[in-house]
DNA sequence: CTGAAAGCGCTTACAG
DNA sequence: CTGAAAGCGCTTACAG
């Protein structure tokens, strides 16, 4: 195997250092375009010819064409963007937030698509929501402060797809009934005999700020999910006092039960917005010598297995978390084939009965 | 504000649809070199022609340069792709992992770039580490059969950084002490009087096969991390037995605790590879009756803060976990800036005595 | 089945 | 401070 003379016109070696298609073509003593379809197999070329090209290709050390160049030529960048409003450690604390993301992974993966993860700071002066490639956008999170990320992207022409978000113009949405999930819920302690019922929030501010739930705060949120939420414990109990956590967390969860049950210890149940945040609940009661749901009745929402903790059932909102996150890569996917039928979702949430709701207690 | 009517040859939209900086040029009335300069500040341009040039675009509703043009002019896509070997799900499962991502991403997000997340299956036909942009590449998990993608990354020449992986050709690596570590806290059991001792791994294999680890198992795996810290426990206690767990979590800690408790009743401390696995072990102990410390020590690995746990001290090897992913991110970079003094780093972790070790137990 | 040509949208020397 | 030209590396009609 004697390697060919380089006799050509053609720089032996590209700008970047790397090989090209167009010297792989050379060597092999075929055109670019035959190259290419060998490469890409999007059109007829003879056995023998893609051996040869493929040959070629080994010989240089060609790693197959360049995708900056495909995309440009193709007006495909292959990446859809996930777009969270935080960052990773404060946005993946949430195993909800895996969980989707999986879900969101596995469509994209199996359609040939990769995923950018993105935070949401649209002020950085290069890089993220402004420069990066992408042929469409998923946005989610705690559903706070969106609008400057869907501003730039919207200029940006890049179609957008909210998973939990307010509806706006151009962006395709998947939301659940967590309203009237959260209500059934409620409705479920109303008609067990509780009358002085606590709530426990997501975060609904940027800032994660911790602490009772007043007016002025509740005007002032725009965080989706958790107001969804509230809206629907309220609906049943219009006086409840809430009190916000800083994360999806049993710590939190703890922290909020603790002030709660302080402030209101006639509290006979407790409404969290999250399983996580429920179980801190329960321990809160536990460790003042309630139990649970003899004194208190706990009701959680996500219906996840949270480890570690095997020994009870909670009463929770089971939402099907993955199925939203495929859903989500579905309809950016289908934004980018100028799919017709392409319609806000809706999922069901459903309400499972466990072992942390009771009658409430006589006094 | 008349419009200006559309009278050149330059076609009035491009082909995607989208208005292009030619156009945007062309309406503000200066060449495409000033349009370029005026979005990217990369050379001198009066504030007017700017202006203009900023004016023009707004009509056309322009969002500025395409990246993927851009990103074919200027050799770089701006993106740093984070392989991890398994489905986002189990990656992610790991609290260790996300705050390694954490680090990555921060010093990925300063330095402009943004991070692409892949799962390495290098069979998929498109899509992923075959065909996605990228300038470097950060490889991480459990460290199992990363030797494919190595391959089709490696041919792509694109620069890799692997974190706590096996040396190999051409990629940077980011590793820490753990052998010894883990090795110094065998020897603080060592000096408590414990000899009967247990170890609770890791995953070892891609299938993440929970089991007794026997010879050939242990010949067959290949997975850096765990290997390491198992080597650095048996190197204090040669014969001790271990367990592979599935996962770093605590009802796998749990699982493989009892099974270690019931075939060793004599067991007076257990070494878990991680501080979930840890607290699992905790728990395996105390269902059964057996005080932590009195009856048996534990030792962890990580030095996280676990939600949920707030009411001991794991004595446990901290480390470094943020700064690891940092380090990943700067050597990434600096393989894209040619940064010659570009070194393989390795961190120090730290034993942390807390209060789950104690005397081994008379008996 | 193969090749010649055009062009995706930008940025960067270079010249003025 | 501004413009004309070249070219990054591909893929895709189109013609043969």
């Amino acid at each position: 195997m004697t390697r060919p003379a380089n006799d050509d016109a053609t720089p032996a070696v590209a700008a970047t250092g790397r090989p090209t298609l167009a010297q792989v073509a050379k060597r092999a003593g075929v055109s670019a375009s035959t190259a290419s379809l060998a490469f890409s197999g999007a059109g007829p070329v003879s056995d023998e010819t893609r051996d040869r090209v493929l040959a070629a290709a080994r010989e240089l050390d060609y790693g197959g064409p360049d995708p900056r160049a495909r995309s440009l030529r193709t007006g495909r960048s292959g990446i859809i963007a996930v777009v969270m409003e935080e960052r990773i450690r404060d946005g993946f604390t949430d195993p909800m937030a895996i969980a989707m993301l999986d879900g969101i992974a596995d469509e994209i993966g199996a359609a040939g698509y990769s995923m950018l993860l993105l935070t949401d700071s649209p002020d950085r002066e290069a890089g993220g929501l402004r420069d990066a490639p992408m042929d469409a956008a998923i946005l989610f999170g705690c559903s706070t402060d969106l609008d400057p990320a869907v501003a730039v992207l919207g200029q940006r022409h890049v179609p957008l797809v909210g998973v939990e978000t307010t509806p706006r113009d151009g962006m395709r949405l998947v939301n659940s009934n967590d309203r009237d999930t959260v209500a059934e819920s409620a409705r479920l302690l109303s008609e067990l005999g509780h009358t002085r019922v606590g709530i426990i929030t997501l975060p609904l501010d940027r800032a994660r700020t911790r602490g009772p739930l007043t007016a002025d705060r509740l005007t002032a949120s725009d965080a989706y999910t958790g107001l969804e939420r509230l809206a629907g414990a309220r609906a049943v109990f219009p006086d409840a006092p809430a009190m916000v956590a800083s994360g999806s967390l049993i710590d939190e969860g703890m922290l909020a039960a603790r002030r709660l049950l302080d402030q209101h210890p006639d509290m006979t149940a407790i409404m969290a917005q999250s399983d996580l945040l429920a179980i801190g609940a329960i321990q809160a009661a536990e460790e003042r010598g309630l139990t649970v749901p003899g004194d208190v009745s706990v009701v959680g929402f996500d219906g996840a297995r949270v480890d570690g903790l095997t020994t009870r059932t909670l009463t929770t909102v089971v939402q099907p978390i993955a199925e939203k996150g495929r859903a989500a890569a579905r309809l950016a996917l289908g934004a980018l084939a100028d799919d017709s039928d392409l319609r806000d979702q809706v999922f069901t949430s459903i309400l499972r009965v466990g072992d942390t709701t009771g009658p409430a207690p006589v006094r």
